[in-house]
DNA sequence: AGATAATATGCCTTGACAGGAATATTCCCG
DNA sequence: CGGGAATATTCCTGTCAAGGCATATTATCT
C-alpha cells in the first residue's frame, strides 16, 4: 500500500500507469509517447515492477509491460473505507468524540464556550 | 490528484490521515498517538494542508485538524476508472491492440512465432 | 503582566531519489 | 559471426524533502 503511493506519487511514473490503463506497451513505446528517455523509463519500470505494479512480458528483444491489478485494488478498497466520511457527515459525532477523548474529568461542557487543554507532558 | 499522492505517500502523513478517519483531532493528539515529535507533525499537516486533504478549525491554542473528503473523493473516482482492467480480462484485446499499434504493414500475424520491432529512432 | 500550554517556523544536516550520459546485455537477422 | 535494435544497468550529480532542535507565536489563566 505504501508502496503502490510512493510509485504512483511520482509523475512520470503516474504517466506510464496511466498509458498502461489501455494495455500492455513495450518500453519503446512509451518512451516515444511520453517524451522520457529511455534509461529513465526502465527505471520507472523497475520501480512499478518492485511495487508489483506492473507484469514483464518478454517479446524477443521487446518487454511487455502490463498493469497488475491487486495494487489498485487495493488503493480502492483504501479509499473506499473513507466514503462513510462524505456520505454521513459526522460533525455531531465529532463533537461527541472530542469530550470523550478529553483527559478532563469534566465530561460535561460548561457554559464556557473553551474547553480545557488535553496534553500534559512535551 | 498529483499533490493527494505526494502527500499520502509519506507514511507519517498517512498515519495521520489514518488517524482522522476517526475524526478530528488536535495537534498534540496526534503527537501523543503515533510517538512523532511536535514540530513533525505541524510540518506533516502543513503539507496535507496544502494538498488540500485537511483542513483546519482554531480552538484557542489548540487548532483542530480534520479530513476534507474532496481529495480522497477524486482518488477514488481516478481509481475506479481502472476497474474494467480486472473486471474484463482483455487479454484477448491486449493482442489485437499489439497488432494495431505495430507499424508493421503486414498485420496479419505470419507464422513465426515473433513480431517486428516498431521504434525507428533513438 | 507573567507563566505556561499548544502550535508553528526557521535553520541546518542528511539521505533518498530522479535525471543525464555512457555502457552492458540480450536478442534477432542477414 | 557481425551488426544493430531494444532494453537494462551503472555511475555521477543535483535537488528536494524529512528529521532534529531551537525559537517564535498565539492564546489562556491566575
Amino acid at each position: 500500500m505504501m508502496e503502490t503511493l510512493r510509485a504512483l506519487a511520482e509523475p512520470n511514473r503516474f504517466q506510464i500507469v496511466e498509458l498502461l490503463r489501455n494495455g500492455p506497451r513495450p518500453v519503446g513505446d512509451m518512451v516515444d509517447r511520453l517524451h522520457l528517455r529511455q534509461p529513465q523509463v526502465s527505471k520507472h519500470l523497475r520501480v512499478l515492477s518492485a511495487a508489483g505494479l506492473v507484469d514483464v512480458r518478454v517479446d524477443a528483444q521487446r518487454r511487455i509491460y502490463a498493469l497488475r491489478p491487486a495494487p489498485l485494488q487495493e488503493l480502492e478498497i483504501w479509499v473506499e473505507r473513507y466514503r462513510r466520511i462524505w456520505e454521513q457527515n459526522f460533525q455531531r459525532l465529532d463533537a461527541l468524540l472530542d469530550r470523550m477523548k478529553s483527559s478532563d474529568p469534566k465530561v460535561a461542557e460548561p457554559k464556557g464556550k473553551k474547553k480545557k487543554y488535553s496534553r500534559t507532558k512535551r
